[in-house]
DNA sequence: TGTACATCAGTGAACGCGCGTTCACTGATGTAC
DNA sequence: TGTACATCAGTGAACGCGCGTTCACTGATGTAC
């Protein structure tokens, strides 16, 4: 029975992993090319796979493309959170310069996470999700907010300071006739008056 | 010969209006769903045409929907003008408030702005007049900034502020269990909040 | 050890659908003589 | 006035494509006896 269980466990184990690869090729495909163009064939040419094997993991393809936004707000909260834990004393302009370099560096994050903030057909249980993940990065906001004193309300200020960062990502994101490199310092010296407009 | 000619251009102004009819068309459907939802079928219906008819009128899908686009994006312009120039004192809370507030009525403007901001797959052709919409748009920014006696670089504070507007409205778009009324006025509150920073 | 059976990952082919676009046609209107 | 022709808006049907998803099957592995 004991050899019973732990053969069941590992088969679970390893059927996890495979599901996780597919979330991980998905993740890839992401990096490539806007959201609305990702295919189901996409991924599972990424992954190695067919494309009727993705079924053998996820009931449909939401279900998959919201496991891999899930995955990646979670390495955006965990990035934000120990940027504001670096040092002793927080620097908003460093924060938010390191910040804007992360979002552009992984690129996928930034597409996935526009792409749900304006679907308005998702289902309530998404919704749902997605929105834990957008409070738990806000709570990482208010604690920089708390930590350079900010007057006044300070979920109010977390809401404001990203959505300006939002802003400027999507706003800016094809500055035609820039290369990548001058979009990234824009956008930078865009963050860099936000954060200083919020030190004071 | 004068006949001929008047009875031309008659004709021509005909086709032009009948264009117009389908672009408005156009623009309600735009209204109504996510842009990358609207279909050719979509507009001829709301048109009250057949779909094959669209095609006496424009190339394809794009160029008409492109057309549409510089429409809103003209309205865009021309409130905000209007707004900048209403009162000898300019006041920047209320420009705020009120452009939000705009922005939030002709949703479909602002559904057409963002899906054109992200798209990365447009023709050069099309890139170029989208920029100079959003030239223009800065343009009036900038005014709005000399009129309240800005200090520093004016197109970097216009993009800037340009960017967290847009950012608020992408944002909290999709406020989940919020009514319409309250979204608007979580936006405004935010936006109330960065018209401050930007006056100071 | 051998054999019948169960489980399940993986797959190529196919289904059903909706889309942008094109085609072949109709019918109304104006023109030439 | 009548007739043959040109123009063109409008259309229903069809084409070609790509998509998400399902199906029926194979083949490997483990299990029961």
């Amino acid at each position: 029975m004991e050899q019973d269980i732990s053969f069941t466990s590992l088969k679970k184990q390893e059927k996890q992993a495979r599901r996780d690869i597919i979330i991980s090729a998905a993740e890839r495909v992401f990096s490539s090319k806007p959201f609305v163009e990702v295919t189901i064939r996409d991924v599972a040419k990424e992954a190695g796979i067919s494309h009727a094997s993705i079924y053998r993991y996820f009931p449909d393809q939401q279900t998959l493309f919201v496991e891999a936004f899930l995955r990646g707000a979670d390495n955006i909260i965990q990035f934000l959170e120990e940027l504001i834990n670096a040092d002793k004393k927080v620097n908003i302009e460093k924060v938010t310069d390191k910040f804007i370099g992360y979002l552009i560096e992984n690129d996928r994050y930034f597409r996935m996470m526009t792409h749900f903030m304006l679907d308005g057909s998702l289902s309530p249980e998404l919704v749902d999700r997605l929105n834990t993940a957008e409070r738990l990065l806000l709570n990482q906001m208010d604690k920089l907010f708390i930590r350079i004193k900010a007057k006044g309300n300070i979920r109010m200020l977390s809401h404001t300071y990203f959505a300006a960062m939002n802003g400027v990502l999507i706003t800016f994101r094809n500055y035609p006739g820039r290369s990548k490199d001058e979009v990234a310092d824009h956008m930078k010296k865009l963050g860099k008056i936000i954060a200083l407009k919020f030190k004071s």
